[in-house]
DNA sequence: ATACCTTTGTGAACTATTTCACAAGCAACG
DNA sequence: CGTTGCTTGTGAAATAGTTCACAAAGGTAT
């Protein structure tokens, strides 16, 4: 979250950003500012704030974005020609190499790029690609078998929307998000609704 | 996430699902389970677990799904357009009361039961149809001032997948969704890849 | 009816996170 | 070159959240 603030600050050349400013546009805390930060190492100079371009390096390092990732989409549907469109993720270090789909229908046609392969082919894909990312955007129903398929490929992380429980073992980070609790989070807030509105 | 699991249970003619049984289920402990479903009320039976039929109603009450929730997405692009499609939305009581864009392109489509609508209506919908959530899935730059226009309407809960930061008045709930954070994520668990995987 | 087994509900203990508050450091200015 | 005005980094205090552990129930079998 930091990262996104400090790159429209970066373009906007601001040079220095104070844990205050952060905090106002985060929606956090300058004292939640410092203590993150810190937890990574000394990046502020004190009576100035930080360097905004100097930070933006830094963290794009921490969070491993100082390489390109392979990413593999699996489910040619609306939800993964949305992800395959996405011009964002390019931009921040992930390369779309695949995009899979078990419907005869879809499987040969072109999006952009690359064109949509059969599901058979994609464990032997991501191990002679060594894509170590995973978008799963299937139905509910074939997703831990379809999970289970990737990371026995050496899939090493998940993003799932197919809304179903998903499993992995330990050695895989996974991700899921699920539009309807997402909703129903919100009904929820609705229907108590003291809640103080949250920014984001 | 009780709740979804605690329905696969029901369909499945379960009677009643003990803490622990819970916990295994939604990767939490049987003390966490306890404790959250406490926090609303005492629905379990000491001994047998708690009753999987009437606590699923009693979590639908507590998410304030028993009633109808009008929704409006705004943006028909390949994310409006999953949402759209997506089933599990009407099941869970969101029904879809309207579409909108702005390319003219889009507007008069019809997408099952609906027609896109020109974003210059929306307003008006919103008002007259008493819609009270809205998803938005338009480009970064459009989306405060879109959301500025729901929130005067009288829109009280936000679910946005623009990638761009968003601020609402208190008395209005928001979510944000953003693709790209999720990845960035994925790829600092990787890079740090100590991490036990995490399972949902 | 009684003994026994199971599982909840919940204070208390523990752990994690956030906020406070202030010494130390840096820049700017005269 | 010292003084002033900000702002960081960070221990300590406060708050929040999780886990423990056990008394109180409820069911079952004899």
């Amino acid at each position: 979250m930091y990262l996104r603030y400090l790159e429209d600050l970066d373009a906007n050349g601001q040079p220095t950003a104070s844990s205050d400013e952060l905090a106002h546009l985060c929606g956090t805390t300058p004292a939640q500012v410092r203590k993150d930060l810190s937890f990574f190492g000394s990046f502020g100079k004190r009576g100035l704030g930080y360097p905004v371009h100097a930070l933006t390096a830094h963290l794009r390092e921490i969070l491993g974005l100082g390489r390109e990732w392979k990413v593999v989409i699996v489910g040619a549907g609306k939800i993964g020609a949305a992800l395959a469109n996405y011009r964002g993720f390019l931009q921040r270090g992930f390369r779309v190499v695949g995009i899979y789909d078990n419907s005869s229908d879809k499987v040969g046609q072109r999006w952009g790029e690359l064109v949509i392969r059969d599901t058979s082919t994609l464990a032997d894909d991501v191990r002679h690609e060594e894509a170590l990312i995973a978008v799963v955007a299937i139905p509910g129903e074939d997703a831990q078998a379809l999970v289970d398929t990737l990371v026995a490929a050496g899939i090493r992380a998940i993003l799932n929307f197919a809304p179903a429980k998903v499993t992995v073992p330990a050695h895989v980070s996974l991700k899921s998000v699920n539009m309807a609790m997402e909703l129903e989070g919100l009904s929820f807030a609705l229907t108590h609704a003291t809640t103080t509105g949250t920014s984001a």
